[in-house]
DNA sequence: CATCAATATCGTAATATTACAATACAAATA
DNA sequence: TATTTGTATTGTAATATTACGATATTGATG
């Protein structure tokens, strides 16, 4: 009686929906900025930047993986991540896209 | 053992996350869409829109409500609900401006 | 090969989310 | 005033999320 009831929404509904959960923990955020941040994408010693347990990080990692915000490549004994940027940018867009609709629109209700 | 440790992140860090977590969910992201497409922000014959009992629909619009991005007002014996600008697009330009960034640099490992 | 370092996975406790029936409530209408 | 209409609240079951200790795992290094 809880599962979230994805077939009743559209795929871009669903999508969108998706990467905004990824993004729903500040944990997430972090890493997101972090990797902003540093000019060659770092292997994680994000965990030492971050308050968190390793195993805890680890998991932010992979849900931010799975929504397809970062990826991951193994670089000898570590793992480097980065922001997949036509990701990042479709998100983006989508708000945009969103924002700009409401400027040509009057509210008169609210 | 399992409150998100908002205390440790930035201000910033947690009120993104705080936003993206509510549109962290295809209900909320259609209510969102639905408010953008009509003309006049429309009372809650959201409910017929959206493929949720009554009691849900109602919980996700508080979540956005409490989230910010959509306002209530009363209206007679309705709820007339609108999108916050604003709201919108303090987050919308958030990730303009990561996307922004992301661009003038190379991703060199991945 | 033994050890270390960087990660991931497992198990699990605490808590949060999702969904809805039942119910309450307030304004509009008959 | 009784009823209807629009909405919120309450209670609760099912499930998901968050956090972390313990334990793998896999490459690097002594």
């Amino acid at each position: 009686m809880s599962t979230t009831k994805t077939e009743h929404f559209t795929d871009n509904q669903n999508a969108i929906a998706t990467l905004a959960k990824a993004l729903g923990h500040p944990a997430r955020v972090a890493i997101l900025e972090y990797l902003m941040l540093v000019k060659t994408c770092i292997c994680s010693d994000i965990v030492n930047k971050l308050p968190l347990a390793q195993p805890t990080v680890s998991q932010h990692l992979k849900e931010l993986k799975s929504a397809g915000f970062i990826m991951g490549s193994i670089k000898g004994n570590a793992i480097c991540y980065c922001i997949d940027e036509k990701v990042l940018t479709k998100f983006q867009s989508y708000f945009a896209n969103i924002a700009d609709r409401l400027e040509n629109k009057k509210n008169n209700c609210c």
